[in-house]
This record gives structure tokens, sequence and C-alpha cells, in this order.
RNA sequence: GCUCCUUUCGUCUAGAGGCCCAGGACAUAGCCCUCUCAAGGCUGUAACACGGGUUCGAAUCCCGUAAGGAGCGCCA
């Protein structure tokens, strides 16, 4: 039990936790824009210490997909954006949302519409015909008798007149007149109950305190609001939350970004990278660009969320991994790097040399898919020389070079970055050449490409036994 | 069509009447550094949607217009 000792505050000023939630329906696959609702919620809730809870809106089972769910529940865990509670399943709640139901036809704050689809349809047709907005007039409003052969629906019944007034947290203060809304359905003919009213019931059961979604709900606020206060529960605070644009700067889709959270996963991209990223799409803290999880908590809140929608902007993404990658303990780096090794089928339990590696390769890639990739050469045998690096630095001359280093090489006392870089500068010293003459051809060689970390280090992470013997093969291949 | 929302560089944003002939970041161009590729440093190009007000003074306040978006479902 938690102790309430300043329950006797002024009404409105009750020091209340804060509970946040994340309601996401199984409907298609978890993608960024979801995500960065979620992550203002769990923000939100962790800077004020209060809870933050994941409930899936599976209300409506047609569309409903256990891919959509796993998504969900492997997404967050991933990001590592922790529930308190949950996750909760509306479909598991029908009995609840049934209690209410039938509480509400018996105190008349609902009744039973027994319109037809084809009813429903004309008066559509009519309503646009005259221009007008196209809803429910409310004809089964106030009848008693039934229609044999349809199954009723049950419409909320929406206060006629007077005002709603959303006051909200990023847009401000919104005024709906109770004129424009209509008795929208809140179960279906088949008894299911639907969003708008789960939501509601939802919401006021588990006590949430702050509402942040997508201000594409903005337009439901006042028939939810209504509904609350129905059911007689507390207002929560709203804040909805601009919307997410693709690169294009057209509605996400398919196409373009939007695709599953998992996705970002599997290309390379660092938790705590993209969340930073996503948590600057609409929010601003001065300049600052980059941001820890802590300082994230430490720095959010919700006065500070923009009300413009913003486009995703994959570049931007790609340069906050990296800093991320550049700004993080190696060995936390190589937890997340080890799966993309492991798809190369490159396997590796020296984590001590995996995060020199790390090191070694971040500030040249951007993602951790590229990372792995770009690092083959530290692992496995031979290196497949690519033919124009070769053919390019495998010169007659750069080989006799290489003869000569390779004899020097394998002489060194201990093999180290300074040691093989004093090695390699007595080489060019000697012979009167750059660096990059006996530099770019020993890489060529014991990497397979030109690209590779300093000379010196890659030499060092590959190994002696290995840089002597991929040395060889290079010139024994020679005409 | 009706109701609601939005509008600062290509993109993300700072800006809460004078500090702004608008600052930072990504991207982009040039230079420096350099054994490759990067990273890093420096420099440049680039924006207050438009029109009226209010005010000594407006990116900031008000009103229109335009353009986008959302909702108007027995979808969420």
């Amino acid at each position: 039990m938690v102790p309430f000792a300043t329950l006797e505050n002024a009404p409105g000023t009750s020091v209340m936790a804060v509970v946040t939630r994340f309601a996401p329906s199984p409907t298609g696959l978890l993608h960024i824009g979801g995500v960065r609702t979620a992550l203002f919620s769990w923000l939100y809730a962790r800077r004020h210490g209060g809870k933050f809870i994941l409930r899936v809106e599976d209300t409506d089972r047609e569309r409903s997909t256990d891919e959509a769910v796993r998504v969900i529940l492997e997404g967050m865990q991933w990001l590592g954006l922790d529930a308190d509670e949950g996750p909760y399943y509306q479909t598991r709640r029908f009995d609840r949302y049934r209690e209410v139901l039938a509480q509400w036809l018996a105190e008349g704050k609902a009744y039973r519409c027994y319109c037809t689809k084809e009813e429903l349809e004309q008066l559509r047709a009519e309503q646009m015909a005259r221009k007008e907005k196209p809803r429910y007039d409310g004809r089964w409003r106030d009848r008693t008798d039934t229609r044999p052969g349809v199954e009723p629906v049950i419409r909320f019944k929406n206060p006629l007149e007077g005002e709603v007034v959303v006051e909200d947290s990023v847009h401000g203060r919104v005024v709906f007149k109770n004129s424009e809304l209509d008795d929208l359905v809140i179960a279906r003919g088949d008894g299911t109950p639907t969003y708008n009213f789960c939501v509601v019931v939802d919401d006021a059961d588990m006590g949430v305190t702050h509402v942040i979604r997508g201000d594409d709900h903005l337009n439901n606020t006042p028939r939810q609001m209504n509904m609350l206060a129905a059911l007689g529960a507390q207002v929560p605070r709203y804040a909805h939350v601009p919307m997410i644009l693709g690169p294009d700067g057209a509605k996400l889709s398919k196409r373009h970004g939007a695709v599953s959270v998992l996705q970002y996963e599997e290309d390379g991209y660092l938790p705590d990278a993209l969340l930073n990223y996503l948590v600057r799409l609409g929010w601003s803290h001065g300049d600052q660009e980059i941001f820890t999880r802590a300082e994230m908590i430490a720095a959010f809140d919700i006065a500070d969320v923009n009300k413009a929608a913003s486009a995703f902007n994959p570049e931007k993404l790609l340069w906050l991994n990296q800093q991320h990658m550049m700004k993080a303990e190696p060995a936390s780096v190589v937890r997340y790097l080890k799966p993309h090794l492991a798809r190369l089928g490159i396997e590796c339990a020296d984590d001590a040399l995996l995060a020199k590696i790390v090191v070694a390769q971040r500030e040249r890639v951007k993602t951790l898919k590229e990372m792995a990739q770009n690092s083959r050469y530290f692992f496995g045998e031979g290196v497949e020389l690519d033919p124009k690096a070769a053919a390019k630095h495998l010169t007659p001359e750069a080989l006799a070079l290489l003869g000569q280093l390779r004899a020097s090489l394998a002489g060194l006392g201990e093999w180290t970055a300074a040691a093989v870089h004093a090695a390699l500068e007595a080489l060019a010293a000697t012979h009167s050449v750059g660096l990059g003459k006996v530099a770019q051809p020993l890489r060529v060689a014991v990497t397979g490409n030109t690209i590779s970390p300093p000379i010196d280090q890659t030499l060092e992470l590959i190994g002696r036994v290995r840089v002597l013997a991929r040395l060889d093969a290079a010139l024994a291949a020679a005409p």
C-alpha cells in the first residue's frame, strides 16, 4: 500500500503519481512512429518517477496478428523501454467492457441502434450531398422497440449541447462543440466493444494520468472525455504529439520507413541511437543533439514538444548511430555487434579482442552491420584479394618491399602496433619512400582491400601468424 | 463538404516583442590533418508560407489567405 499522507489538497492539486501508457494496436507492425510515442510516454513516466503501462489494443480480431504482437514485445525489449505493468490485452478484458456496457444501457447512457449498414450508408450519402458533415443522426436514441433480424450495435449517448474543452499539453486549449459529435458505436453487432470505448474504460481502470499519443487522436478526445464523464472517472492530462512523416514529407508508409522497428536492429542500429534520434523528432533541449538515456530522462518535458509533424531523416540517424558507437563503452557495443558477426558466420568468444576491433572500426562505419562486414579480415585464415586493389597496389616494386617487410615483421620482438609501426617506418626510410608506399600494398595483402583502420593497429589485431601467412600468399600469387 | 490541427535553412530544430539583416545539428561545397577509409577541426551555401493589422519595434501578438495533415467507420 502506498501511503498517501497529503490527499487533502485542494481539488486538482492533489499529489498524483504519474501513470502513462503505450497502447499500440497489433493490426500493423510497430514502426518508428509508434516507438516515438512509446518513448515519450516512457520518458515522462521515468522522469516523474511514475508508472509506464503497456497495453495491446487488439479488439479488432479480424486484423490483429500474432506477428504484430511479437514485434511490439520484442521491439520494446530491444529498445529497453521496460513497462512497469502489462502487457495487458484488451481481448482479455471483455467481461469488464460488457459490465460497463450493461450498466450504461441500464442507466440510459447508451442505447441499442438497429440501423442496418445500408441505412447508415444512405444517411451518409444524403448528408454528403447536402454538404454536411456525415454523422449518425441519433434516430434510435430514444426508441425502446427492437427490429427483428438486425443485431443491434450499442451507441453512446453523447451530450447534445455544450462544448468539450481539451487542455492539451502540446496544443494548448482546443474546444469542440458537442453538436459536432455524434453517438458513436461502442459495441458491434456481435457484441464486441470498439476502440474508443475500450480506451476509456482501460484508461480509467488503470488510473492513467497522462495520455501521450499521436495527434491523429485529437479529434477522438472530446468523445472520450464525454465517456469518461459518464464513467465518473477523472480526465487524464492529454498530450497529442505530432506525427512522423517519411523522408519525402509524405505520410509514413511501408515504402519508406514504416518498417518493423526490428528492422533497425537488423540494419545495425544501437537502441540508444534510435531512441536519441526519435526523441529529437518533435522535441528539443536547447542545442543538444546527443543524449544518453539518462540525459533524455533528465531533460524530457512534454512542454518542449513541437506541434508540427516532422520528416524522418535516415542520414541523421546514421550519424547519431556512429556518434553513439564512438561514445559508448566498447563492451556494450560488442554485445550488439555479436549478432551481426554471427549473421556472417563469425563466432568469437574473445570479448577483449572484439572490444579492440570496435574501437578500431567505430569511427569509420555508421552501423554495426557495416562494422561486422568490414571486420571479416580479423577472423578466419586467408583473405580474398580485391582484383582492382591488387592490380593497383601489389606491383612488382611493392612486392619487393613486402618481401623485406615480411622478414622484419617475422623477427619482431613483440607484436604490437607500436613495434609494427617502427618496422614500417624503418623500411620506408631505408628506401626513401613515404609510409603510404608500403602501407597500402601491405593493407591490400592482409585485408584484401584498400580500407582498414591504421595499418599498425590492423596488423596487431589480425595477429602475427595470420599476417605472415597472408603476406606469403600475396608474394606467392605474384607473377 | 464539415470540424479540428499545423506552417523558421533540403531535413531536424533554437527562438516565448528589441540579444536575430535569425543560432545549432544532419546533409552539401571548400580547406586543414593524414599510410587508406574515416573521425576531427575550420570556412561557405541555405529559412521566419503569403497578405494585412497592433506596436517606437514582430520570426515572436491579432485577423485573413494559401498549402499540408487529421477526423467525420459495426478500424485503431
